[in-house]
DNA sequence: GGAATAGTGTCTTTAAGACAATATTTT
DNA sequence: AAAATATTGTCTTAAAGACACTATTCC
């Protein structure tokens, strides 16, 4: 075991973070402005190195950089992948831990948009922006992610209010998987996670009143047996 | 932004892999002993710290601690997690990402087991074994996601030996999600992931003899849109 | 009443489970 | 021939897809 004497560099380490909402018919990735080189000024996925003093773990860590850029604390967090290598930090190898995260775009409106320096950019506008280190392929994954996600469980609700009728998240899925849902199916994994409870309350949706739904408290994610739409 | 004049300490970051083999109706993870403070002799995961030098990335890091430690080189990695904390590692703040890979046994016996300081352990034997750092609960970890995959995946034939036999891969399945699997459903699973070629050959079995298949070179894994004995 | 959206009923489709029937090999 | 294992045939089952139908609301 001759290399357990060596001196090794212990890589840059840092903690990236992919969040999503859905606004509209629009599935948005946030986005800041870097205000330090390398790649000053381009746009960047929220993130930072890991505070020892603060973060008892990494997943505080993707937490606390998300809150301090954007005043978001998403609904939805979980580890995506590690990005590491030679040549995606000019400073040399680094290690990139990255987060996938989800929150309701209702959850967000009074922080972002007014501060120059974090925007929700669109998943297709993304092609023609110029992004730091490798985020665009990180972005990519997290995508990926989402879409397979979304087919087998009902993470996308984490992008609903905390309210909601069956009519909207039915649209966030579509927006996700960028494909129609049946309705039925919909209602039928609704009914059959056991995640959601009925709000005494209907809302007023252009026809018909609808049900509004509400995760029951500290259910863990379902998982069905099968794929949606496939 | 007044962090970012601070000086972080940049955490203790490790890659550790979590190999499986199955032999006979056993499910094996390879251990190695620890020759270094801390946990100086207890069993513990295969894996290091990340070589700049050698590596151009952490998957290189993982295959070569376990090429190094155990003359394997693994037919399956992919990334587990990272686990991380201040109270996992003595030292302080650590990072490790963990890596799951799969190995067929007929690739591996002259190596392990004529070395003392490493062996295959039977999953369910880990109760027993006092392992380093939080090393169980990675094994735990990674032993879920191989169950999960076996169910919608063949992942698994990279358990098996290059030329293999619908029985050999069913009781390998069998031993990974420890309950029985209908025949069938792994021969239509076979016929329709395209993964796989008959090869010109036959072998004996106790019985009629049965059909070799192997790997057609460079497939991905497939992926179902079910699970199997749900 | 008409438009719009919510929710239900039910038939079809798809892929897995169950298991009987057939095939091939050794003893 | 009997035992053992491999392979195929085919009926059943579970959950999703399709889509018509009913319900409720606003105008």
């Amino acid at each position: 075991m001759k290399d357990s004497k060596k001196e090794f560099i212990n890589p840059l380490f840092t903690v990236d973070s992919v969040l999503f909402t859905v606004v509209g018919n629009q599935l948005k990735v946030l986005l800041v402005k870097r205000a330090i080189e390398p790649f000053n000024g381009r746009w960047a996925l929220p993130g930072g190195f890991v505070d020892v003093e603060q973060d008892d773990n990494t997943d505080m860590t993707a937490q606390r950089k998300l809150y301090e850029k954007t005043g978001i604390t998403p609904k939805y967090l979980e580890q995506l992948k590690v990005f590491s290598g030679l040549n995606r930090d000019p400073r040399g190898f680094s290690v990139t831990l990255t987060y996938f995260a989800l929150v309701a775009y209702e959850d967000t409106e009074p922080h972002i948009n007014t501060v120059e320096e974090a925007t929700w950019t669109e998943i297709n506008e993304l092609r023609n922006l110029p992004l730091a280190f490798d985020h665009r392929e990180i972005i990519e994954a997290a995508f990926q992610r989402l879409q397979q996600k979304a087919l087998y469980s009902m993470v996308p609700v984490y992008c609903c209010a905390e309210k909601f009728t069956v009519g909207q998240l039915k649209s966030v899925i579509e927006v996700i998987i960028n494909k129609p849902l049946q309705r039925k199916s919909l209602m039928r994994r609704i009914e059959a996670s056991g995640m959601f409870k009925e709000v005494d309350q209907k809302v007023q949706s252009g026809g018909r009143l609808a049900q509004l739904y509400s995760l029951k408290p500290d259910v863990d994610v379902v998982h069905f047996e099968r794929n949606l739409g496939a």
